[in-house]
DNA sequence: AGTGTATGAATGAACG
DNA sequence: CGTTCATTCATACACT
């Protein structure tokens, strides 16, 4: 009994559906975040022009056709005018009648957790594209940050390792693990002298050398020399920074040997251009919970419709102000002298 | 966490769920069985009005949305099309595999089981709407009649009993009991001078009285007299019946101090009106199995579609002819002498 | 306490 | 565009 009863198609790649049957389209968490966004943005039944960018970009987070996104938006707008009339109708004396519509377009609570437990889970699909034996790097919590003065950190890690597993627990999200090979091949960091970005910066190169560290350990080659860490940054330049930003940020560039590639004018048709040259699947970004385009972001966020696909990895959102200056005065970086320049509305970039 | 995510709207009674989390509908036993009926009936898509009536009609056994109502008819209809399916195909060589459709709309045996285990207590759930301190009031078995010549009854009333305790047995449906102060509030009685209705009045005196006379001994006022019984009696007059049943349906009234509520033409409208004035849970009917419009029904059925919502309530559901002659005999019931003019087609009122 | 079944809820995919 | 079908997820409950 219970047969497979469809996958009439015929050898799609095993993408790694699940649980389910892969017998119709299942959309990521992301996908469905993007739909929801433009649904709730007005927006009710999209163009073939507009179907065809918006199934493209979302093929960035998983399989998805036009017509899937056709489905979404028919469906969507039609459960919503169904429930709208059942409201007005039923609305006597019982017990579900507010909310006008803004309670419908989001999704349900329950669904939100759903959601919310899927998160990782979803992502880590987005990444899931390779091979599983490669060791994986936890960004939370974050596992350790061998890069110097390892000995004055750990008692601000164990602080700020409380707090995540507060925060973990209380948003039921387990640590994300992503797979070093993918992080430094098609991943990229937005680096914009900021102090977030700097952190950012600081971690992943904490984590790129104690990878590697301990791949060198295991394979047993004590001699060879750790090779830098190269990751990709980009710099969205921005015409407001204050010089002192961007001369820091270029020494800090030179000084880390990063290849910064730099983006001026138009940031959208900017990557778009850095995308084809080489595929970028998500970015790291500096983003806190309290800046202003952070706001509907999570760890994981889908880049904004517009924009070339990606995915914003955003590892320090839960971050307080406090846990930065912790993080960079221990760092004893640079970065300190500029505090005083840098102001939030020029400290963030992409979307 | 988990809080009660739901029900967004105001102060809605708290429903008084059993055990479960109340995150979803849970239907009572009548509602279950009002939709059962409507499903083998036919009804398989109701439209959006009949789904708004059917769910302001069942609101009155419990909580209960539009959307319950849509969920559930779509999912029977969908799970008796996947039965289907399944008995053609994997008709091979197994256990059941027999009956084609019949067996499939009227509700499983397993449900049916589930239906009856927890009749009485959903059934019990309405009536629970005020506190439980109250006496109650045993209908079955029957306790005790103490109105008069209480030492001819007592053989019958065992025989009685044992039949009961059969009867009880077999269908798993422990003694109901009600609770005085609701019965004789918000519930009406259905009175039509027939044999049963007859037997009903007697019944209901009688259990009145005997409460009555156990709340006075202890109180241990033994001064003031009891008042008089005085139950809702609605009449639903029928075109045609007999004269003679009209007269002794009048003088049984006034024998009894009954207050008729005499509904004439359209019952269902002249019901709705009578509930407006005073509201109605429960209507007492003397439908005996056997009647034409005893097909279906138990010992607590919800009223049909169509009707206004209320709780019929069959206590003599499962008396026998001779039951309820014996009875009548036995109390003298000027009733005997009409028994040539009743007939089964005019004996019977309400739906 | 784990497991299976029944079923409420949701939603993708389509039909007319 | 409203409606309906098919499939799937999630949960309550029963059984052992």
């Amino acid at each position: 009994m219970e047969e497979a009863v469809m996958s009439g198609g015929g050898l799609m790649s095993s993408s790694g559906r699940v649980g389910t049957k892969c017998g119709r389209w299942n959309p990521t968490a992301e996908q469905v975040k993007v739909l929801s966004d433009l649904f709730s943005s007005g927006l009710r039944t999209p163009t073939t022009e507009q179907i065809q960018m918006i199934s493209s970009h979302l093929s960035s987070f998983g399989k998805i056709e036009s017509k899937n996104v056709f489905y979404w938006f028919q469906n969507h707008k039609a459960r919503e005018r169904h429930h709208h009339k059942k409201r007005r109708r039923g609305g006597g004396g019982d017990l579900y009648c507010c909310t006008t519509t803004a309670l419908k377009t989001t999704p349900d609570p329950k669904k939100d957790a759903r959601g919310a437990g899927e998160a990782t889970e979803a992502a880590e699909m987005v990444w899931d594209r390779k091979e599983r034996e490669i060791e994986t790097l936890e960004l939370f919590p974050l596992s350790s940050y061998k890069l110097q003065e390892e000995d004055k950190w750990r008692s601000l890690r164990s602080e700020w390792r409380s707090e995540m597993a507060l925060f973990n627990a209380e948003i039921n999200d387990p640590p994300l693990d992503l797979r070093l090979s993918f992080l430094f091949e098609e991943v990229a960091f937005s680096f914009n002298g900021g102090k977030d970005s700097t952190v950012l910066l600081h971690l992943l190169r904490a984590e790129y050398y104690l990878q590697k560290e301990k791949t060198k350990q295991s394979n047993g080659n004590q001699l060879d020399s750790i090779p830098e860490c190269r990751i990709r940054t980009i710099y969205f330049e921005t015409p407001c920074a204050f010089p002192e930003i961007n001369s820091f940020t270029y020494e800090t560039a030179s000084n880390y040997d990063l290849q910064l590639e730099i983006i001026s004018l138009d940031f959208k048709s900017g990557l778009e251009t850095l995308m084809n040259e080489k595929p970028i699947k998500a970015i790291f970004l500096g983003t806190r919970i309290g800046d202003p385009n952070a706001v509907g972001q999570e760890q994981f966020s889908p880049s904004s419709l517009g924009w070339p696909p990606f995915m914003r990895v955003n590892p320090i959102l839960d971050w307080s102000y406090r846990d930065v200056w912790a993080f960079l005065l221990t760092c004893k970086t640079k970065n300190a002298k500029l505090r005083m320049f840098l102001s939030d509305s020029c400290s963030r970039v992409c979307v």
